[in-house]
DNA sequence: TTTTAACCGAGACGGTACGTCACGTCTTGTG
DNA sequence: CACAAGACGTGACGTACCGTCTCGGTTAAAA
């Protein structure tokens, strides 16, 4: 590092935030497969070669603009309950991904069979920007006795972005009201219940 | 209905098959995104228009191609215990998409992007392939008293196969025996056990 | 020859035309340089793909344009003398490829670059075009008996269009009335009448 | 006119001679059509902007790559007569044009349809390269007698290399030694008489 | 000696056209 | 009719150069 070829005329960076951006936006109205470079470099206001001297391909950009992309800013809960802060965080989860964000979303899903890291990153994502989140509400439920403090919480983030996501996009099930309390109720909660008292009733 | 113009020469219906089996050797070749119907044409050794008269277009095609073509033949199961018998069940499910079925998969999860029909159809036919065994494992189990007659068995399938796909797909992490053994121990047998005993001790 | 593969829709043969005359067109307004592909797709209510299924690039296409086009119909020509009939001939020829045909007279030189049988078959069409006028010419002033019958007419021909054509596109001098009775009167006249006296005079 | 901004790093003059050089050996592999400049600014050491601080663009480069290039280092020539003078410096002529300088010459008359400034100049310096070299010839003939000092040699100098290049380059017949005897013997040398006694002769 | 302005390299940039590929439709002749 | 073959319009692909521009750094004459 750091001699850092400072040779010919410097890339713009600013030039692939704008890119990225138009690239996102496109995602969202039309798909990856409808996407198109020269619709992108359109929008951009840039031209086509300036992101073929930055990317690859459509796969690479893609993969790039989904990456830093900051898509989910969660609220902060506090129902009172673990049972309603997990409906809560879900319900919110949902929300996104099937609204504006769900043509992004089945974009990512695309580009991520092209780009591995893409994927890996995507999914921790989902558990990062979910994850100071999770730890607050897990926190509380601790305090209020709800759950031992060795509950299984990485289990839950195994499960519960598992299920929404393969309902959504692959099954396409739909995922309401009852189906996230039935997710709660008889799968999250079991299992967090379970590990807490694993040590005794179960044996194996 | 029905009187179904019998004029000129009727179509080969065994060209279907053979088609069909081009598409998915493509499939798993290339991918779905590089599987061409040209390509398709080639290697069954027949002309663009008779796939076209015969599908609406690619994803159709696929869609249909991967419906007749049964990728699971699950072998009969009998390992004594519910737990032995699911360990067994996934582990067998996971390797078939870890090996050859990998790519196809893939391949698969693209279409679906595109196709809602095809991932409907690719998601009935895992739960249905597997329906049969997994019936026999759940009576098997019941008899001899390891769950009750009202345990949530949709539930399990509900959960297994989104966390092995979502695994194998999306994140990219591994699916070993160990994290098999994870999943029935502290995910699908608690919550069949908690359906079992819900009744009694849950009260919500 | 001639089984002729009679397979498949067959090439709409009057879009060889309609294509050939575009390209003549721009040839004439733009040049052969910045003719674009594109822009004789467009012109010929055309597709891109169909003009690349026909030719394998754009010199290819060119050299068949010009080669299919017949550009000169010269007008019969007899104002009762030799010198008069040849200043006449040349004079007409320069105003073709001054005018109109001028661009595309240099777009074909372009084209012959690439394709040698192009630019023989240009100089034969040249000769050719011209051909029965001169014979024409010729004979009225052998009976005349202004040449003998054994003049080197051919000779004529060899030095004419070389002159003209250098002139006009390689040294770009202008071709005025002036220089055409000095190409006459200092060249080619002398030219018909040496070979006419040769075996007299000259002795080599 | 003419402070002439003295300021700042002076151009470096080298570099003018080493791009030229550059250009012109590639315009004899590939032609003037498939010469880039980027190739150019390779091969030459030399970056883009240095060429386009020099050369508003690749016409013009050529041009002047064309002009300072001395590609006709004519020997001195004194066969005795002017018949074989001339057959001599015609031979010489076309052996250069033949051999490696066919590609350059071919990639130069391409030029000289976009550039006129260059086909002048080539033109020119194929006429002032032999000039020097014609004058002799003509002042020794003149000197035997063999011609009349009035005789017109310019038309000779706009004949010959018509001819030659014409056939070469556009019509794409051979130049062997019977041919140029042909044409010194039934065109050249009949003109320079023909000037000579014309004032005696002609009438018209 | 310092300034100053042009030079030089590298390479980004907006363009334009290239030639290729696959799509899904259409138009033939033959079975 | 089905079928094979393949032409067709469409639209995107990724590449190659064009000629311009923007950098950091250099170099020699002018101040």
């Amino acid at each position: 590092m750091s001699i850092s070829t400072l040779l010919g005329r410097p890339r713009d960076a600013s030039r692939d935030v704008v890119i990225e951006k138009a690239a996102i936006e496109l995602l969202r109205e039309v798909g990856y497969e409808r996407l198109s470079i020269e619709a992108v470099a359109l929008r951009a206001q840039v031209s086509k070669s300036t992101i073929y001297r930055r990317w690859k391909n459509k796969a690479e950009l893609i993969a790039d603009a989904v990456h830093h992309y900051a898509f989910c800013k969660m609220p902060s809960i506090d129902s009172g309950t673990l049972r309603g802060d997990l409906i809560e965080i879900i319900t919110e989860k949902v929300k996104t991904m099937k609204s504006a964000d769900g043509q992004l979303f089945a974009g990512l899903m695309a580009a991520s069979r092209t780009d591995n890291d893409l994927s890996d990153l995507l999914t921790k994502s989902m558990a990062d920007g979910a994850g100071s989140v999770h730890s607050a509400v897990f926190e509380r439920a601790i305090e209020r006795g709800e759950i031992s403090a060795n509950a299984s919480l990485e289990t839950v983030l195994e499960i519960a972005p598992a299920v929404i996501t393969y309902r959504l996009f692959m099954s396409h099930q739909n995922v309401n009201r009852k189906f996230i309390e039935h997710l709660v109720d008889d799968v999250l909660l079991p299992v967090l219940s379970h590990s807490t008292t694993s040590p005794l009733i179960q044996s194996k």
